[in-house]
DNA sequence: GGGAGAATTGACCAATTGGTCAAACTTATC
DNA sequence: GATAAGTTTGACCAATTGGTCAATTCTCCC
């Protein structure tokens, strides 16, 4: 009985509280096994309630990762404002990784649900991709090109660096059973994603910062 | 009827045939769908067998699967090896980013399986990871290591670093989706591809090397 | 406290799942 | 061409799947 988070009987006592729930057992499962390997039974049995139950709130399996992949993307439109033109290259860029990969430790299973749509073709966001990423790609390529005709940054094609960027950030949510294997069985501590943090942000920075 | 790999009635009809057929459209469906989405119904029909005989040539679908992901293993190791100390730090930086570049794009699907192996927690390879490859990066970190008390390459933690690496050529294969879509819909061409693996060893070595 | 609407749930359903099996078909050997 | 071994396959099975539904319980307002 901690005195945080924890009303009377647990969550699942209100409306929302539920929905929240199965919302969060539906992320959960999601980005563990897919879309396809996910199933209903597991995702209610986590959330705690009967399969009937969750299907009085979410109609179908579907409609629940509509709901689940819609929230993910939000949560990458947030994080894309952080690159902010106005500022220098490199506080933009700092910034912006520092966005990035705060985001994946904060919420790597946002990021794996993103990675295991894109895995098996992107059925559902393919829109946004195809038109909110395009445009968000395309002006900030335009704001990278710029820098580097002012010769503040090395020639380069701003995609690729973007490439790098997302890589990295992704890698830090995704792989993290693989990064908990090479750290003695332990996720990285605070301190440690700090200095990784740091590096990830100086090592790109001197790559393409001029001078 | 090209005059290539088509033997007389396609390559079903050899032994050695039929269980690369499996195995091939084992892979794909893996990586699309993880293990849990996957069904070895499905695989048989990519395959263009009845499920019964895919049944006869890998007994179960776990049995099938670990081929699949000890085959994936053992090309990761074949890539490893291309770190090689001996060189300057520079060429061994460049040679292993290129090789697992290459690897990326020469088979993206079996990215794709490691991906999703890591995803559910790498309960097949999880042996090799706290094994083998926590071998290799401590190996591979005194190497570094030494580099940089020797002044060649920036202050840095290692391991972070590779990270780094393994993220971008992960990215590339794992993410193809994902950038066709940010490609108008063509996927990187040879000469894309070469412009995106220079620059990601070129920002990277900017990003370490010292001087 | 009674009635109406919302919420909860066990029982159930058709379709799909991984896997089995016996019967048929090939192939090599004598 | 007989026989044995290896291979192929449709039919089948129990378990699991996403989803339904009617019966029950809860909640709120009068």
């Amino acid at each position: 009985m901690t005195a945080e988070t924890a009303p009377r009987s647990s969550r699942l006592s209100t409306r929302e509280g539920r929905e929240r729930a199965i919302f969060d057992a539906a992320r959960a499962v999601f980005a563990e096994y897919g879309f396809k390997g996910a199933t209903t039974a597991e995702i209610a049995k986590r959330a705690g309630i009967p399969k009937a139950n969750l299907h009085y709130y979410f109609p179908t399996k579907e409609a629940l990762y509509r709901a689940v992949t819609e929230d993910v993307l939000t949560a990458w439109l947030e994080a894309a404002s952080s690159f902010d033109e106005t500022a220098d290259p490199a506080g933009a860029i700092a910034t912006y990784i520092g966005a990035k990969m705060d985001m994946a430790r904060a919420d790597p299973i946002g990021s794996r649900i993103w990675a295991s749509e894109i895995l098996r073709g992107a059925p559902v966001i393919g829109d946004f991709l195809e038109t909110t990423l395009v445009d968000w790609l395309n002006s900030r390529e335009a704001i990278v090109r710029r820098w580097i005709s002012e010769g503040k940054l090395v020639p380069m094609e701003p995609r690729y660096f973007f490439y790098l960027i997302w890589a990295t950030t992704q890698h830090y949510a995704d792989f993290e059973g693989q990064m908990v294997a090479l750290n003695r069985g332990q996720p990285l501590s605070e301190a440690q994603f700090e200095t990784a943090k740091a590096q990830v942000i100086e090592t790109l920075l001197r790559g393409v910062l001029r001078g």
